[in-house]
DNA sequence: TTGAAAGCGATACCAT
DNA sequence: ATGGTATCGCTTTCAA
């Protein structure tokens, strides 16, 4: 009789039906996930940990379309999608760690959580971030950013700002100063700032720190702060590196609302290619780092038990008429 | 000894430090979630069940909107968050229905979850459909398409165009013919329809069949066509009532991209207002639909074993340069 | 206070 | 093929 729920190729349907419905009134809904996980020593849960809460990933962009893909695959291997969190990192959570077959780390975790998993000896996908004995999925931020930087240098550009995310550990709006310069750090938004310094260094050009802003989190809101300040320095820069699409994006709204004309007077540059990126006015320049096939590839890399190596996806420049 | 895990209260921390540092030597690594939910008969699990595919969903502004409220309030009761969706309703996930303490469906499912999520008694949200005995979680579609159509029609419009989602069956973009109009359904975007329709009643006009649209799906690509289509008539229509933020923000390109100027020209309203509508150029008068906010009413519901009503959210018309 | 034992529900295995 | 039984790891209860 259990055929019927486990194994419903062994039955005729009309069958199988009828054991059914006669065991759901019997008060019996289906085989129990618990009691079957227990003994299984499976689940068929995989569980995405991102570094951010659950609900800054979900509206940030590029997070989104990560999980997409994570999802995609997921899907279609009949596997079940957990959303923790390494930033709410609490009790009652660290009994559901217990539950996945498997991890995928989206952003370098906080809290002990990573170590934890690690211990329990079920497999890791760390995405975005480097460690040492588990699989990665990274992409190669400082090329990247050197590829598009250098592309927007090839403009000539005299005056150059930056508008960097998590540089420092302020969580309020600031420009570096000389010494958050020499700061060494694997961190994605130092790798991206190491791409940009290295395609000055070729042109002889060099960054200034207080050229640079750092922003703490990836929001339409701070944004646009930082790019106000930017765009009423005098003189006007003629160039913005933006560390994200989300901060670009935003340096185009105020440029458009300081009647300042892009790329005319400005270039700007993204970093991402989320799909509003193409869709601006005018369009982002951008580099591409593919985010819902970071998440497709981090899914089969935790879903294959036969790959097992650590991947760096290519980026691709993208141009389009911010900095064209 | 269990303790240490349980009750972290009871012992000095020290004791517990030591405590589970050796056990875990011992190769323990914290108790294990699927025994303790078989034994205590709960998961601290809630599933949101989407009537959309997860990857769909996570990039759709409304639904990641909504799951951000829901994941907002998980997150502070400790419950974790499952996601499922009714659109890929396989075997395995018939399992993990068994999962959950409790289920918020998003949108009317298809499939028979509902039903055998229903059976086994587990508390139920449904938001954005009625259902019998589920409290539910809705807003006033007919509503608040009454008010921004009400609004948009003020500026006297002469030719009316509608981008509808999702009015008939069809997966092609499609006209309306005038059978289409006799359609009963409790459906959201037969409800916005019948809003628009009252709001011309109220004025003796009416909507022509032949500008109406049909959009499959609440997609950015999608929405372009349709736009393109509309604003390529001949005569050109002055007022574009869009059943959602993303259809609208696609008309706003394509006029933009065929140099009609709006709100010069045409008249453009939305509906939902995504946080992208108060953003754009120029910014979109829609309808706010409190998204998030529906997540966390949903899921108080949910978790709140004393209120036991369906809540009906206000819709409240918020007026931006691209109908004003 | 501490320990021992029953049982949650499904499965895998062994015996019929 | 079919039925019985031990077991997964935890919590709860009851006894010492």
């Amino acid at each position: 009789m259990s055929n019927a729920f486990n194994r419903p190729d062994q039955l005729s349907a009309k069958l199988r039906e009828r054991i059914l419905r006669e065991s759901a009134e019997l008060g019996y809904h289906g085989p129990n996930f618990a009691a079957r996980s227990l003994r299984k020593g499976e689940s068929g849960v995989v569980a995405v940990v991102l570094a951010d809460s659950i609900s800054y990933s979900l509206c940030d962009p590029v997070a989104s379309q990560f999980l997409q893909g994570v999802a995609e695959l997921l899907g279609e291997n009949q596997k079940q999608l957990l959303l923790l969190s390494s930033a709410q990192d609490e009790l009652q959570q660290s009994s559901a760690e217990s539950l996945p077959d498997g991890f995928i780390f989206y952003g370098a975790p906080s809290g002990d959580i990573f170590e934890r998993v690690k211990r329990s000896g079920k497999p890791i996908i760390a995405v975005d971030f480097e460690t040492e004995d588990s699989e990665s999925v990274n992409i190669n931020n400082e090329q990247g950013a050197y590829m598009v930087a250098s592309h927007a240098l090839a403009k000539k550009p005299l005056n150059i700002a930056v508008l960097g995310l998590r540089l420092v550990e302020s969580q309020r709006i600031c420009r570096l100063t000389a010494q958050d310069m020499q700061v060494e750090s694997k961190e994605i938004s130092r790798s991206r700032l190491k791409g940009y310094m290295r395609a000055c260094d070729e042109l002889n050009l060099s960054l200034i720190p207080s050229q640079i802003w750092h922003i703490p989190v990836n929001t339409p809101d701070m944004a646009e702060i930082a790019a106000r300040e930017a765009l009423t320095l005098n003189p006007l820069p003629d160039l913005i590196l933006c560390m994200s699409d989300v901060i670009a994006l935003a340096a185009l709204r105020v440029a458009n609302d300081l009647d300042i004309s892009i790329p005319e007077q400005i270039h700007v540059t993204g970093f991402d290619d989320i799909p509003e990126a193409q869709r601006s006015t005018p369009s982002l320049t951008t580099v591409c780092q593919q985010s819902s096939e970071k998440g497709r590839v981090a899914t089969r890399l935790l879903l294959d038990k036969e790959h097992k190596d650590s991947v760096v996806l290519d980026t691709r420049l993208v141009i389009r008429a911010s900095c064209d």
